[in-house]
DNA sequence: GTCTATACGAAGATAGAC
DNA sequence: GTCTATCTTCGTATAGAC
């Protein structure tokens, strides 16, 4: 781990180009600031990105770059969820649950979700938020799936998968006004034992 | 229901001076778009205020502004959950899921939580998030002593009420970015279940 | 309490040189 | 691809008259 904005989403940025840099210190900001607190300006200096090639790599302007920035931060949560190696349906909600945590801990709760910031600047960012929107219906979906996989009742896994993803959001949002882990650590230990029980039965 | 604005949490804000209408269509652009890109003007422009009166009234300027607006949207919700009439724990959850249903439909999905807004906007305005973070303390030690009430056990409602808060508070931003209410529906139905049971138990 | 005028800076975006 | 102007709009805040 580099520097400290390696807390989040950062990991790597260092080895890429230009381009690909401000995409992920852009993730890395809107988690932090949203959308509309998030300039070109502070993505160029986290990223030491050059000034004059924003609109050279980036001819939609800041629009594009928060799209994409959404879009990234989305594949790289849904990777991390994806290799986890949970053998039953509610240590896979904890292990979830410690994605965020690290992240939280790590950045001084200063990090939050890019994809719910994205999603809540739909009035001033529309493509922004449909981005935001596809990306939380892969989520929900991700973790439907693999709910099936360790024994919940598939009519049942889409609505419990539903509070899943809104209960992490929401606690990470409360981690962040509280600078605590506490809201992300009560909300865990109280999905996963429903989890279990709607799995055993 | 006069104007389109009055389907949040600006209802009777006509009949009010100008220092109060700020404040109530504060808290709603707040709700809508978050704190950082909500303006002054913007407030001015909601509420039909008198530009000039603006430092007169608010000498903080904006912050002032804002921390007030977020101050005035958890005690506007607070009193809610403290008129709310229901009999057993799972119906309170039920009826506290309703004041944000209502708030989603009638404002097309635009209106969200004011609080939690303030609450992410800490890295630019520590002293509004502060005031969010001492309302979403207040709402869920609420929540708790309802749940408590209504026959769940003292050690387990602080964790329950938790959950419901951070759920319903991500549910709302589901529904924000996605324009539709099921979120909100999938979260309440779940939360009204384990409470259900957590109660009975 | 409310007005107008204004200062000042920040931010998005474009043009044209290198 | 990257740089340096530059334009424009917007947003916060202040000053001083009414």
């Amino acid at each position: 781990m580099a520097s400290h904005s390696a807390a989040s989403v950062t990991q790597g940025s260092e080895a890429r180009g230009p381009r690909e840099r401000m995409v992920i210190h852009a993730a890395d900001l809107i988690g932090r600031d949203g959308v509309a607190a998030t300039s070109i300006g502070d993505v160029i200096a986290a990223s030491s990105a050059p000034r004059g090639s924003i609109y050279h790599h980036f001819p939609g302007g800041k629009t594009q770059l928060m799209t994409e920035a959404v879009r990234y931060a989305g594949d790289f949560i849904a990777d991390r969820l994806g290799t986890l190696r949970s053998h039953t349906a509610a240590d896979a909600v904890t292990d979830i649950g410690d994605v965020w945590r690290r992240m939280l801990i790590n950045s001084d709760y200063q990090f939050g979700c890019p994809v719910l910031a994205g999603g809540l600047a739909r009035r001033t960012e529309p493509q922004v938020a449909d981005v935001a929107e596809e990306v939380l219906t892969q989520w929900t979906k991700l973790v439907a799936s693999r709910l099936v996989v360790e024994g919940v009742d598939v009519d049942r896994a889409g609505s419990l998968a539903n509070l899943i993803v809104a209960a992490i959001e929401g606690a990470v949002g409360l981690c962040q006004t509280q600078r605590s882990v506490e809201p992300l650590d009560n909300v865990i230990r109280e999905l996963a034992l429903l989890t279990q029980s709607v799995a055993t039965a």
